[in-house]
DNA sequence: CCAATAGTGTCTGTAAGACAGTATCCA
DNA sequence: TGGATACTGTCTTACAGACACTATTGG
């Protein structure tokens, strides 16, 4: 067989690192931390940490996203559409040998979609976090021209990619709205996360067709501005049939 | 910040897992191996091991299933449609605390989907590995009644659904079937990872009418009986459109 | 009044599912 | 000749995209 000692190997490290998404103010964003210490002292960075001895690979990525953001996420099976929280998913495990140069560290990433935060800068190490445009970091010069730590650029493009198919099949774009919203900050939170225009009638309609997604509240607003809007929850449905397709695939 | 110190923790041990499928006789198989030793000695397990201070996670897949099977893998990002070779893709990352009884073990699940191999059993220790359908290892009882060792069920479960959704979009079907293959013969790879009938009218219209899926090689084969068919080979395509959806979801 | 957003309706093209009918092999 | 499979065509329905139109607010 081609089972080995596990003690005649030298350990892995373990870590857990994190794509935090939302939207503000019409553009994705993802949360970025700057590094205290080497290596690449004052990078930016994922957020992220050491898996535990006696913790699973979500519990510690769901105990990083806490003490990064405050943010309680819930997996995919989770309580349904509950009180305030993010989407958490696992996205890939990045394990190249070189890709720390201290020691051999296995990480795994995992994707975090979350409403618009009320505190500006998240909590924590408030002066050392950021929301950064995920337009600006995945272009040539992500950060004033400095790249992210590690092989986090790389990380960070999949989480987006992940993002941007999943809303087509899952009704995942909810996790970007505040708890009750309108059909109109649903298409921006789409625009914003394809970074397309959509047409507003043509949307309105698809997405009040596709049974199990919207749930409607009874309450209006006009904090859009113009005629009032019907408030909507999240419905019941996970998967959207039928999907709603990005543009000119 | 929330970086510890990695030698304050006990190591992890990393391996990887194999999801190995292939369609012998109408039917999505996987591949299985017995162990040999403890723990679950004697159950059937997935093919899979450590994997290495100084190799990549693609890497020591790539090599694990070249020692089980004696395939070449070529990952996504490959030399294209190229001689005999299997696909291969990293699935997901499992590190429950007490998957394993031994040590703390963190296993990076591999997905390979591989044409019908012309030994009838795998290559290497040749007795202690089988195809088995799916089918039957996804119900309640497995194996003989016995169900596969660690958490391998539920990987398995979640690389049979994984191949079952990428079909739709993207051209994987292909890596099932030899180099050159009729349409038929693609049809019932579809029927066999989906479980269904499909209308072979409807099915030709489609995977003929998708540009970039099929190639023609101009020749023809009657091995399926009946009219000869054209032979294909699969074209440059890697994403589907539109796509093929699975009936009735 | 106008500007802005919400919501409904209408038309057209594409494509999926159902299924009739023809073509070409083997036994 | 019959049976099997390959392939083409036709009809109906569903839905996406484009866009006209009405409704209801605030300024």
């Amino acid at each position: 067989m081609s089972r080995y000692d596990p003690s005649a190997f030298p350990p892995f490290a373990v870590t857990v690192d994190l794509v935090v998404l939302t939207v503000r103010e019409h553009a994705l964003c993802a949360l970025l931390v700057r590094r205290g210490e080497s290596p690449f002292q004052g990078y930016w960075a994922l957020p992220g940490g050491f898996v535990r001895p006696d913790e699973g690979l979500a519990e510690a990525a769901s105990r990083e996203l806490a003490e990064e953001t405050g943010l309680r996420a819930h997996s995919a099976p989770g309580p349904g559409p509950s009180a305030v929280g993010a989407h958490l998913e696992q996205l890939a495990t990045y394990g190249h040998p070189q890709r720390d140069p201290r020691m051999r560290v296995v990480s795994v990433a995992h994707l975090v979609l979350a409403p618009d935060l009320p505190t500006p800068q998240p909590g924590g190490d408030a002066s050392s976090a950021r929301w950064a445009p995920v337009g600006d970091l995945l272009g040539p010069t992500p950060v004033e021209g400095v790249p992210l730590a590690f092989d986090h650029g790389r990380i960070l493009a999949d989480g987006v990619e992940r993002a941007r198919s999943k809303i087509e099949y899952s009704s995942l774009a909810t996790a970007f709205c505040p708890p009750e919203f309108t059909v109109g900050e649903l298409r921006q939170v789409y625009e914003a996360v394809w970074g397309v225009v959509l047409d507003p009638r043509n949307f309105h309609r698809k997405v009040t067709g596709t049974p199990g997604f919207l749930l409607p509240t009874g309450g209006t607003t006009t904090r859009q501005g113009g005629r009032p809007a019907q408030l909507f929850k999240a419905g019941g449905a996970t998967v959207l049939n039928p999907p709603m397709l990005r543009p000119e695939s």
